[in-house]
DNA sequence: AGCTAGTTGGG
DNA sequence: CCAACTAGC
């Protein structure tokens, strides 16, 4: 007892950095506040899969690969990296007690469990006479800082966003901490292998490998890259899905290898310096989106099961596993939608416009449960969010706060012609389509048979019959919701 | 961050 | 024939 209060009463006792959802060390004010104690610094990640959501499936390859990038980065400085599996407010207050911090850092996480964890790991560390501090990490903005006139937190995002860009602009990112050092002992980990977050047998990873590299290292390689090439035109190419019109930088801002403040200044300043105001804050609007998805959880901690929109609590959803299946697996015979649902199962991404119509055909024409549709995205996508997932299928399906109508349902056939006009999208995820021309590519079901022969297509064959007749479907989804309207 | 059906005005 | 526009879902 004598040697913790006197570990954590001395300026050489050790500091203690929890990290989560902030897998970097550029930016990371839970980090330079412990290395401007100017005490020796241990990094600590706990995977606590029983506070909160536990990562799905995708997330889980990322987060090995991400924490094999942060502790690398971390080693650069001296810092070494301890891995635990656990409870954390149990297994935080016990490692800070065998390092004898006296410090203990963390960034907030958005996960509203988290928070109350960690609400209850600052009492207990307190209790052992160590200062637990809490940072801000993940947001533009404090939770709450952006109001209405009124003092009340905003429902719809177009005000939102207005009154957010109207504050005084996020503070300036921090740079990576200098002349950090480690305790001569560091607490047992365990081996990331050990964690278990890579699939083994059968590895369904390959393709999201293939595709993917975590770490702030390749975050910051993606975004220079899109500062140069991709920034200018973005407003106005940023929907075409089959060209790589966008930043791909979500998974990175997920699992915070790179920060939100940093990509805020970065893309400003860059737009500003080369007169491409309008793109740049198109940009940052799409991060206003993650913002506000972050104040919704916040107002609504169990967004990704209750509707904010009470009325569709007695909405009939269809329950059709065979639907859901042909929608997971991308054989609705609808292309867009396919493509999309195989893109997610091959790389663990899609395109946001392609994300739109796939979440609108399962929830609209299919009138499947959008938490069907939220859980699978949750397990899949490599950035699946704890606060932009819930908040988008329920945007997507009418019943969120800011809500698009139920009644505005997307057409993925002329989603597909607008935003897919030379059907590379399609081409590339359903090669079975690949010999159609452009006209047919997505409507095949209206192919003549000659124009199908000659793409070697046979429909219910190589390629699906549409599950649903669109125009039916739509139908039936408008009367389902005129239903609800009346009752309300 | 929609769609459809219907209208109008121009080729 | 089409593009542009609108009301209503």
């Amino acid at each position: 007892m004598s040697r913790l209060s006197n570990a954590s009463g001395t300026d050489d006792a050790p500091a203690l950095v929890r990290f989560g959802d902030d897998l970097r060390v550029d930016d990371n004010p839970a980090l330079t506040a412990a290395a401007e104690s100017g005490r020796p610094v241990v990094a600590l990640f706990v995977l606590d899969d029983g506070t909160g959501r536990p990562p799905g499936g995708a997330a889980r390859w990322w987060l090995h690969h991400g924490l094999a990038a942060v502790r690398d980065d971390l080693a650069a400085l001296g810092i070494p990296l301890v891995l635990r599996k656990g409870a954390a407010d149990l297994v935080v207050p016990g490692v800070a007690a065998s390092l004898g911090a006296g410090l203990v850092t963390w960034n907030h996480r958005a996960d509203p469990a988290a928070q109350e964890t960690e609400a209850r790991l600052a009492e207990a560390l307190r209790a052992d006479g160590r200062q637990p501090r809490r940072f801000l990490a993940d947001r533009l903005f404090a939770p709450g800082e952006v109001q209405t006139g009124a003092g009340r937190p905003f429902r719809v995002f177009t005000p939102f966003w207005r009154a957010a860009m109207a504050l005084p602009p996020p503070h300036r990112p921090k740079p990576v901490p200098q002349g950090t050092r480690a305790p001569a002992d560091v607490p047992a980990g365990e081996a990331l292998e050990s964690l278990g977050l890579v699939p083994v047998a059968p590895d369904w990873a390959g393709g999201i490998a293939a595709q993917w590299r975590p770490g702030a290292g390749e975050a910051a390689r993606r975004l220079a890259a899109f500062l140069d090439d991709g920034l200018a035109g973005y407003a106005e190419r940023r929907d075409d899905v089959g060209v790589d019109a966008t930043s791909c930088l979500s998974p990175y801002l997920r699992f915070g290898h790179l920060s939100p403040r940093r990509l805020f200044h970065a893309v400003r300043d860059r737009a500003g310096a080369d007169g491409l105001g309008a793109d740049g804050a198109k940009f940052i609007a799409e991060l206003g989106w993650r913002e506000f998805c972050r104040e919704l959880l916040d107002q609504f901690p169990a967004l990704h099961e209750e509707p904010i929109d009470h009325r569709f609590a007695a909405f009939q959803w269809r329950d059709d596993p065979v639907g859901l299946a042909a929608w997971q697996q991308g054989r609705t015979g609808i292309p867009l939608v396919d493509a999309a649902m195989r893109c997610l199962w091959q790389t663990g991404f899609i395109h946001n416009r392609a994300r739109m119509v796939a979440a609108s055909f399962l929830v609209k024409h299919l009138m499947i449960d959008w938490r069907a549709g939220e859980r699978w995205f949750w397990d899949t996508l490599v950035d699946a969010d704890v606060a932009s997932n819930p908040a988008s299928w329920q945007w997507v399906a009418g019943c969120g706060a800011d809500a698009a109508p139920f009644i505005r349902i997307f057409n993925p056939v002329r989603q597909g012609e607008r935003f897919d006009p030379a059907g590379r999208y399609v081409r590339r995820f359903v090669p079975e389509l690949a010999g159609l021309p452009d006209s047919f590519i997505h409507r095949p079901w209206e192919a003549p048979s000659d124009v199908l022969r000659t793409a070697g297509v046979r429909l219910g064959e190589t390629y699906p019959r549409p599950v649903i007749d669109l125009d039916e479907g739509r139908k039936r989804a408008l009367a389902a919701f005129e239903d609800i309207r009346r009752g309300e």
